[in-house]
DNA sequence: TTTTAAAAATACCATACAGTATATCTTTTT
DNA sequence: AAAAAGATATACTGTATGGTATTTTTAAAA
């Protein structure tokens, strides 16, 4: 009973996602998805109840790949300072790594739907959340082990650290240009040996 | 002769400016600038070709508006160092400073003609290009004057200071909340003091 | 102040938009 | 294999879109 709506709803998301994430909410219309998919308007609407429901599912599919990948980057053997690398080297390849579903989802949704759209909006200030929580847990554990000292509260670092790394997405995005992904970890990967290796 | 003319034109750039800036290219119609300017649709095509150069002169309006405010803090009396910190607290009160035009225009039409509107997007790195290259100049010019020394050439540093900045401004947008901004020019002050203070 | 030129308003394209009601076609269950 | 249910396609809403041709109004020049 009801299999093949769940495949279908699956491949409309994994199509869509992409498309929302480049061209946002608004630019985004029914017959691009209609075309991209080669399904019809019944079948979207059949199931999903409308644009909005279905930008939502995109972006958290993205959003999910996201996430799952920071952890599993975050979750390798070994010392706090380890994942802490593992992680800067996942944001040095981040271009390639978002060039699949076009780009980083937190900026273009993040800045797209600011003003368009408060689900969505709200969607990607909670996810920018849960990452920063997941760098913070590696900072604490790290200091609880004694591997690293902080000179403030984790979160705190936590949430400098993405903001550097997210600027060096942003600045790379709108200028098509790497370098600054690449610089802006060799900067990282400096202060983060520097200041919290004890 | 043609007088009336310009001042609409004038009129109508800085009524959509912050229009365009707030839901993008594809997201702002002509009848939301009817609209906002209580003008007709003949007004505005009488005075601009199409939407695109439309869109493109706003933009050019809230870039100059940008550039010039930043010329402003980069350009008071004193060393190398004084300028530099100018800067930082132009960008610890930045939310306010875009408030009126509605945001960021270098990040929000950045990543919104990512994928949407080459020439804006062409605009935008071309901006960026301007400004690192202004924050380039001080940092010469410290050097030059025995005031700083760098760890790399002035525009890379330039390009990394402008980065860190512009995270904290993407994600103080994207989370609303203007502790990224406060923490990551606090984090850059001390940074400057330290590093590159003789 | 009248003439003339320029600027803005009106009314109108054709097309694209999100969304829907209904019909047809596939699955799944019996 | 037949019946029932579920999923997709078709054809169609009404409205909004960017843009334009033409008329009316307004401002500048004589």
């Amino acid at each position: 009973m009801s299999k093949k709506a769940e495949r279908t709803t699956a491949y409309i998301i994994e199509t869509v996602a992409p498309i929302f994430n480049k061209f946002g909410y608004v630019g985004t219309s029914m017959s691009d998805l209609t075309e991209a998919t080669g399904l019809t308007k019944g079948a979207i609407y059949g199931n999903f109840e409308n644009k909005e429901a279905l930008a939502l599912s995109a972006f958290e599919y993205n959003r999910n790949y996201l996430l799952e990948t920071i952890d599993e980057k975050l979750h390798i053997e070994g010392s706090a300072l380890d994942k802490l690398f593992s992680l800067l080297r996942f944001y040095r390849q981040y271009d390639v790594f978002t060039l699949p579903f076009g780009g980083c989802t937190i900026l273009n949704v993040g800045v797209d739907a600011q003003n368009n759209n408060n689900l969505l909006a709200a969607a990607v200030k909670e996810t920018i959340k849960e990452i920063e929580g997941k760098i913070a847990l590696v900072l604490e554990n790290g200091v609880k082990n004694g591997e690293i000292h902080l000179p403030v509260p984790p979160l705190q670092f936590s949430k400098q650290l993405f903001t550097m790394i997210q600027g060096a997405v942003a600045m790379s995005t709108m200028t098509r240009d790497r370098k600054y992904l690449v610089n802006t970890i060799a900067y990282l990967e400096h202060l983060v040996q520097k200041e919290i290796k004890k």
